[in-house]
DNA sequence: ATTATACATTGACAAACTTCAATATGAAGA
DNA sequence: TCTTCATATTGAAGTTTGTCAATGTATAAT
């Protein structure tokens, strides 16, 4: 249930770096294609998955793609492996506790 | 700790519809003046503010302050409660649980 | 009734965003 | 080295967004 108290643990807890870091990240989760993009890297068997699978499960161009999937980087919803000519996408810890 | 059985429960749990008002959320919180007014409503000793007391914290116009509260009651972050003149703004639940 | 006040809505404009086509980069194999 | 494959980057077009000025609406006081 909701009290004031609560209201105020949230605020005071967050400095003005942590805010920005925040609305980056509601921002980058804030867009359909890129849910849609975490979701399948969650779903995916290995808890990791390249630009050639995330492609063809979203409909879009692979250019388009790996756009959004850099703006998930840079906001550190994702980390990005290169294993030969593949590079594999995870969910950070920030994303999984974002998503719950 | 990372591993894939929890990344599995985010996306298995939720539905499209769920999925949709997430994005609805994320969006809305994704805007540093959106989420400095989320906070300045934290942070007010009644857990509630209303524009009057908004406007000259975010230094916006009121106009503006007005149309980025109507998004955040859309995304169901916040809840308006008329009161004479004035209308009053409270975080729900659901930002409660997003913010913390 | 008229006026004043608090807030919402509309219209306009610049900036940012999403997407694609085309091209570039970089790694592995022949 | 040359080619191929997976991904990244660039440039451009159309759309959305954030902001303000101007105006509208509703409530309360005179």
């Amino acid at each position: 249930m909701y009290n004031p108290s609560m209201a105020k643990a949230i605020s005071l807890t967050k400095s003005p770096p942590v805010l920005e870091k925040m609305a980056l990240q509601f921002k980058a989760l804030g867009d359909p294609t890129r849910l849609a993009l975490m979701m399948s890297v969650a779903q995916s068997s290995t808890s990791e998955a390249c630009v050639c699978d995330l492609t063809p499960e979203t409909g879009l161009k692979q250019s388009t793609v790996s756009h959004h999937l850099k703006i998930l980087v840079d906001a550190e919803l994702l980390t990005r492996t290169q294993r030969g000519k593949w590079a594999y996408y995870q969910l950070t810890e920030s994303a999984i506790q974002l998503l719950n």
